[in-house]
RNA sequence: GGGGUCUUAGCUCAGCUGGGAGAGCAUCUGCCUUACAAGCAGAGGGUCAUAGGUUCGAGCCCUAUAGGCCCCACCA
């Protein structure tokens, strides 16, 4: 047994175990029918990601289920992998080769791919790395890539099997289009942010009749340029007359129709609405309904295209200040309203979006999103906390066509061709070389890459080998246990539930478990921007992973934010100190005497308490873990091993670890370590570092702490009396304490203790737990009678449930000051008397309350009556003085 | 506009299916007691946002109100 350093240091050790957990494939997981499989895909992160908070709170989750599990004698995978991140990947890209003084046109495509694959390679693997820091035990010899060979079949096979089903299709669509980045982007990625703006009211001439206006209220003058209308509430009487009637559009000249449609609100605006069907959603569908024509005024980049005649070439924020200038001059501005409204802006840039027409591709939800749907209402899918159901539906319920299509290079290219000729359209693995409508050979594939979230939404299966019938998908899908932040319910989680069943025929997983976010101290969100973000990485070199692990767990309930303080981390560092010296101080002990073997008959009254303790302990822990119920079980164990086992049961065995000559010696040798070993394993998950290294010092039987035994309940480790016994020499110890404290009695002051009770077997407890008083109660001299005989009239006393402890003190004693704490225990206990007489007079309490609940009303009667007793019987006795 | 969520000790938060209000930090008092001062022993501090209701019994369930946060949404 090796002697242990006087402080836990993590940076020397955690990297040595890590590195041995690794060589020893302890992560690695294959097919083996004889066991059952436990199987979590770790959500992937990024390649251009740098690990945060997020990350180490959700990893920290998985890795605490799986070794749990792992422990418990299941298979357990955890399926690693990233994901190649389109958007963020091609920015990041572009950006490094701006830097070289390259521009991604002038690399063309294949150049352009060269460069990210050597960019993936080199900074790719970053957060792998990190996430080995946090002590994650994941797969790794299993780590996948969403554009690795395996994903990218997988992804092909999708696109195909769901066009040849009609549920993917081309078409023109309004969708989102970011200027900066130059693709459209789903809705999902739109994000609404309140902006301060204008409402700019124009009029618009009637034609034909001199002098008459439609006023109409725009806050984006510059979509002016594609007006195809102007709408009406149908039921509007002020325009009722206008309908049908044509305007000329300023500054263009265009004819354009008054038309009737209920999607105008009456009270908003002027009531009347011009009709842009080509940039605005809802017009968009408007003008589907009216057969007008959609006239498209910008390029690709946001500025004016050529249908904007003389704006041509502007940017749309210049052209809005023209065009506004404009019809100032001509009269036709009525007036300029501030007015604050949603814009749309690109999640990941931020630049405004522009809706625009474009030819994208379309994944058809209505059919796919049934089964998703039933599986959480049937429960098929458990959604934790549950509240995430209704957020969940929140989203099915409105689902629409989700646009898959990117106008990027980096990602999976969709697998379709055309016909440079005909223009015929083939979707396949490769390119068919011969058009079969033409019988050309000139196939060209669609320029487009698909969404990265295409990808993610078959990992749980794509990993494990699928589309290939392999024995991994046989035996680990379906998973578990899916962790994720409750920000990407709709980005994935939906989608890999849609997907599992659609491609599988099961879902991906049965439960699915939420985090928040972790937030500054102040509550805000961590951000780059405003540099208030923390990296884990950072608070593990200072303070070590497992403090930080514990950190993201403790006092925290699932899916709701937590903020983080340096506070906190420090707080759980000093609970791996003390475990680690609790270890430390045991493992001094049993180097003098090794302990042997015991029978349960030989332990003690505080052995057996402490080891039905943790008894209790793992059965609890076990419960809450199984209802993922991290935080509350971490909080036992912690309270366990700091209160029950350190500061009572270790000081309680001292007197017996120093006496030459006690005959319980090696009991409680073996106690310590048996209940250290246990305490140990429940830990083991949320702080896998600091238990593996005392562990692995400790006993030489198993290992490894992370391959041996999850404890489990025993009955004949259960100790009801002695249980019973101890928490009274307990309260006994606490009422001197206590006593004592509020006499300032320094405890170098040792003083004698008499404890009077009538009661034979209470007297037996205290005559077995004697050596407890002199260590815990600070006595010299301990005696125990069934009367008051010989006892100082003036003692110090404390009554505590059957028996009254009486403390000599002499000239310390203030007789004053001990009526005073006798009258305010007997206030106390009026009040309880009160409660519990209350409930017991009820009579509807008493025939309808479970028996249970007024048996046990009825033994706290009887113990606070007698106890008030015992108070009164004293109070007595000073008042005769 | 729709939906969600929160309001518990000075601060940050737990509190599982309703049955005597908890933790960490902070504060105060006394201790360097041979595992640990990153520690030990004790103490103070809460009308569980407000008002009703259901119940033998409500921090917990229901309704309304006030305030905070979040998500979704096409009011031009």
């Amino acid at each position: 047994m090796k002697e242990l350093d006087k402080t836990y240091n993590p940076a020397e050790i955690e990297p040595r175990l890590y590195d041995k957990w690794l060589e020893k494939k302890y992560f690695h997981a294959e097919v083996d029918r004889s066991k059952k499989p436990f199987t979590i895909v770790m959500p992937p992160p990024n390649i251009t990601g740098q690990l945060h908070m997020g990350h180490a709170l959700d990893n920290t989750m998985q890795d605490i289920l799986i070794r749990y599990k792992r422990m418990q004698g299941y298979n357990a995978l955890w399926q690693p992998g990233t994901d190649h991140a389109s958007i963020a990947t091609e920015v990041k890209v572009i950006e490094s080769l701006k830097k070289q003084g390259i521009n991604k046109e002038d690399l063309g495509r294949e150049g352009f791919l060269e460069k990210a694959w050597e960019w993936r390679e080199e900074y790719g693997g970053r957060i792998i790395n990190q996430l080995k820091k946090l002590g994650s035990s994941a797969d790794w010899d299993r780590e996948r890539f969403t554009m690795d060979e395996g994903c990218s079949k997988a992804v092909e096979d999708v696109f195909i099997k769901l066009y040849e089903k009609g549920w993917i299709y081309k078409g023109s669509r309004i969708v989102n289009w970011c200027p900066v980045c130059q693709t459209s982007i789903s809705d999902a990625e739109v994000e609404h942010e309140e902006q301060d703006g204008f409402f700019w009211h124009i009029n618009y001439p009637v034609k034909g009749s001199e002098g008459e206006f439609v006023e109409i209220a725009t806050t984006r003058p510059e979509t002016l340029l594609g007006d195809t209308a102007v709408a009406v509430n149908p039921d509007d009487e002020r325009y009722k007359h206008l309908v049908g009637k044509t305007l000329i559009l300023p500054l263009v000249g265009r004819e354009i129709p008054v038309i009737a449609d209920s999607y105008v609100d009456k009270e908003f605006g002027t009531g009347c609405v011009k009709i842009t069907p080509a940039h605005d959603p809802n017009d968009f569908e408007v003008g589907k309904r009216h057969n007008l024509p959609e006239i498209n005024v910008m390029n690709d980049d946001a500025t004016i295209n050529k249908n904007g005649g003389k704006y041509e070439g502007m940017d749309r924020y210049e052209a809005r200040k023209a065009i506004v200038e404009e019809l100032k001059e001509l009269g036709l501005l009525v007036k300029v309203v501030p007015h604050s409204h949603n814009v749309g802006t690109h999640d990941r840039c931020k630049a405004t979006v522009e809706p625009m027409i474009k030819q994208q591709w379309f994944v058809k939800m209505d059919e796919l999103i049934k089964p998703a749907v039933e599986a959480v209402k049937k429960g098929e899918i458990q959604l934790l906390p549950e509240r995430m159901d209704k957020i969940y539906f929140n989203w099915t319920d409105n689902m629409r066509d989700w646009c898959i299509s990117r106008q990027l290079w980096w990602g999976h290219r969709i697998p379709a061709y055309y016909c440079d000729d005909c223009g015929e359209l083939v979707v396949a693995r490769e390119n068919p070389g011969k058009c079969p409508k033409c019988g050309c050979t000139h196939m060209t594939q669609d320029p487009d890459t698909l969404d990265t979230w295409f990808s993610s939404a078959l990992w749980p299966f794509s990993t494990l080998g699928w589309p290939e019938k392999t024995e991994d998908l046989d035996y680990f899908y379906p998973t578990d246990v899916l962790v994720t932040g409750y920000d990407i319910i709709f980005f994935w989680v939906i989608r890999m539930i849609f997907s599992g069943y659609e491609q599988m025929g099961k879902a991906p997983f049965h439960t699915v478990l939420f985090h928040g976010l972790v937030r500054d101290s102040q509550g805000r969100k961590m951000s780059k921007s405003l540099g208030n973000g923390i990296d884990p990485l950072e608070v593990i070199d200072k303070y070590g992973a497992d403090a930080l692990r514990m950190m993201l767990i403790t006092g925290n309930a699932p899916g709701n934010d937590m903020r983080f303080y340096w506070e906190r981390v420090e707080a759980s560092r000093n609970f791996a100190n003390k475990v680690w010296n609790a270890s430390r101080f045991i493992m001094m002990n049993l180097e003098k005497a090794d302990a042997q073997n015991v029978a349960l008959t030989d332990l003690t009254d505080a052995d057996k308490w402490i080891l039905s303790k943790v008894n209790t302990l793992a059965k609890d822990v076990t419960e809450n873990m199984d209802k993922y119920e991290l935080g509350i079980a971490m909080q036992k164990i912690y309270d366990f091993i700091w209160e029950e086992f350190c500061d009572w049961y270790i000081e309680m065995v001292k007197p017996r670890l120093y006496s030459e000559t006690d005959t319980t010696k090696a009991a409680a040798l073996w106690t310590l370590k048996t209940v250290l070993i246990n305490s140990l394993k429940l830990l083991h998950p949320y702080m896998p570092f600091v238990t593996e290294e005392i562990f692995c010092n400790l006993q030489d039987e198993e290992e490894s702490i992370m391959i041996s035994s999850w404890p489990v309940y025993k009955t004949e480790w259960s100790f009801e009396t002695e249980e019973q016994a101890v928490e009274t020499i307990k309260e006994a110890v606490r009422a001197i304490r206590n006593v004592r404290t509020g006499m300032n009695v320094p405890p170098s002051k040792k003083a004698k203790v008499y404890v009077v009770s009538d009661d034979e077997a209470v007297r037996n407890i205290f005559e077995d737990g004697r050596v407890f008083f002199a260590t815990l109660g600070y006595a010299s001299e301990v005696t125990i009678q069934n009367d008051n005989a010989g006892i100082a009239e003036d003692a110090v006393s404390a009554v505590i449930h059957k028996a009254t402890i009486y403390i000599p003190l002499e000239e310390l004693v203030d007789i004053e000051k001990e009526k005073e704490r006798l009258t305010k225990e007997k206030e106390r206990l009026t009040g309880e008397l009160a409660r519990v007489n209350g409930m017991l007079g009820n009579e509807r309490f008493i025939s309808k309350a479970p028996e249970a609940k007024v048996k046990e009303e009825k033994e706290k009667l009887a113990k606070y009556e007698q106890m008030m007793k015992q108070v009164e019987e004293r109070l007595a006795q000073l008042a005769a003085k």
